[in-house]
RNA sequence: GGCGGCAUAGCCAAGUGGUAAGGCCGGGGUCUGCAAAACCCCUAUCCCCAGUUCGAGUCUGGGUGCCGCCUCCA
């Protein structure tokens, strides 16, 4: 089986073939820390979380870069509103979006380099370019020029001549810094330093770096001069990723990287979820409201490179979707199926999974994580199903060691897609603060009653039970079981 | 104006030319004094038109609608 992946790059889907055998690089443009992240950065993140993951279950070594751009006009506006340094507001927000990815179970980045920490590669690839030709300077700004590089444009699909300067209504055309610009789409690879702003020494004077620089940099000195994945938000491609692929490639003269991969948006309400507009919700806040777990499904519901749409109902369906997982995922802690496991003999030699296939099939078309959840769920479900039957009749028509197998298969794939479950002891052991004889000494109470017909105080006993977490359930024969809120 | 993408049941959503995965919601049934829990079952011909084909959601052309990007953007 090949694993096939969309790359912007060729707009097409390509079955996926590592430089190395048996590796992956990968680079991933991260955010810039000047706020809380959002859903949309949630979305970027847990989206290559899981392909980094699914590379590693399918048995790459994965190497895996993420960038944190800490030099920025919006970090130091930022600053300067609070009366504190960018470095001050950088490291807060870098410590805040470490708390959130914990939340969402994404895994940590094998390196994160910063901006601030890259200095001196940014300042040799600047210095590079500008020795092939492919910079000028101005007036202590260094600019890239985009006539230099014969194949600008081709990630994006655009042509310069296509290209229609201040289209997007965010850049005067007239601002003073694009006067300095021998063409309007040259863009910025060093900055002259304005007073009171932070500043760095460089041979075209003191200075910061602009911010398409950063990542070329990064990549070269992290992970070398072609990689397998470059990957980020869809909205990058133009021009921040156009810029990282001029810059690098016109100073090595070879692939940026094999395979762009792009995110689709998350949406509200029709329209991108952005900064600029106001219309983002921080995934703290998501997360007061939701379990990370259904965060996480309700990402991974949607083909990754398709927009999104946030919606209150979406995360409810999610979370309701979630708890079914949940309970597959426990099946294996449920005392009463556990006990049972440890006579059964382990599996010597476990036949061909077909669902691990099926999974394996799924994914392995672009990614298509939803197709995979499908199998999730299946199994979750079977095991939802039998952990009732066992519980509420005491036995089941399926093997124990059979339960146990596909248990294993569930565990194995929801950590693939990076689902972590884990079982809820408080409720678990909180049966009202009763112990079982206050317990049955109530059902047998309610008993007595119903027999003489006064369901009125049955049924009063009963709610009583229940608003303690204790749900009674009347079996045929006039048995009455009951179970507190986990089973 | 240019480039690109998307349109599948009430909602979300998968789908590699051969008669539509999955999730959520909803409905019906079994059971029950009534419930609850549980279990079982049910819910689409794929935006419109025209082609290619023995056969199209799946390819081609046209149309309509929505979205993203065109130097802040994940």
């Amino acid at each position: 089986m090949t694993l096939t992946i969309y790359n912007t790059l060729t707009r097409r889907k390509e079955p996926f073939e590592s430089r190395k055998p048996g590796k992956v690089q990968m680079y991933c443009c991260g955010i810039t820390v000047y706020d809380y992240c959002h859903l949309g950065h949630g979305r970027t993140c847990i989206v290559w979380d899981v392909v980094r993951r699914y590379l590693e279950w399918r048995g790459y070594e994965v190497q895996y870069v993420q960038n944190f751009t800490d030099i920025d006009d919006k970090i130091l506006n930022r600053a300067r509103a609070e009366g504190t340094s960018m470095e001050a507001v950088s490291e807060r927000f870098i410590e805040a979006y470490f708390e959130d990815m914990e939340r969402l179970n994404v895994r940590p980045a094998d390196a994160y380099p910063r901006a601030t920490s890259t200095l001196d590669g940014i300042k040799r690839l600047v210095y590079d370019l500008e020795q092939k030709g492919y910079a000028y300077p101005e007036q202590g700004d260094v600019y890239y020029s985009v006539r230099q590089f014969a194949d600008y444009g081709k990630l994006s699909g655009r042509k310069l001549e296509d290209l229609q300067a201040g289209a997007s209504g965010r850049v005067e055309v007239e601002d003073p810094d694009s006067q300095k610009k021998k063409d309007p789409f040259d863009f910025a690879l060093w900055k002259a330093a304005k007073p009171g702003e932070p500043a760095w020494d460089s041979p075209w004077g003191p200075g910061r770096p602009g911010w398409h620089i950063e990542c070329s940099a990064m990549v070269r000195e992290r992970l070398g001069e072609t990689i397998d994945f470059h990957m980020g938000g869809g909205d990058l491609i133009f021009p921040h990723h156009e810029n990282e692929i001029a810059q690098s490639e016109a100073v090595t003269g070879k692939p940026l990287a094999r395979y762009w991969l792009h995110n689709g948006m998350v949406k509200v309400g029709g329209e991108k979820m952005s900064k600029s507009l106001g219309n983002f919700v921080t995934i703290r806040d998501i997360l007061a409201q939701y379990d990370p777990m259904a965060v996480r499904l309700f990402v991974l519901q949607a083909q990754y490179r398709k927009p999104l749409d946030f919606t209150p109902e979406a995360l409810a369906a999610a979370t309701n979707g979630w708890k079914t997982l949940k309970e597959g995922l426990l099946f294996g802690y449920y005392s009463i199926i556990n006990n049972s496991w440890e006579d059964d003999s382990p599996n010597p030699n476990p036949a061909p999974n077909s669902l691990i296939q099926r999974f394996r099939e799924a994914v392995d078309e672009d990614f298509n994580f939803a197709g995979g959840l499908a199998v999730l769920f299946e199994i979750a479900k079977k095991l939802q199903r039998e952990a009732n039957i066992l519980v509420h009749q005491g036995e089941s028509t399926t093997s124990v060691r059979q339960l146990r197998q596909q248990w294993q298969t569930l565990v194995e794939l929801a950590g693939v897609l990076g689902f972590r479950a884990e079982p809820d002891e408080k409720v678990q052991e909180s049966n009202g603060g009763l112990k079982d004889e206050e317990i049955e000494a109530l059902i047998e109470k309610r008993a007595a009653a119903r027999k003489e017909k006064n369901f009125a105080e049955g049924d009063r006993i009963r709610d009583e039970l229940l608003s303690l977490g204790i749900t009674l359930m009347d079996r045929p024969g006039g048995v009455t079981h009951w179970h507190g809120k986990n089973n």
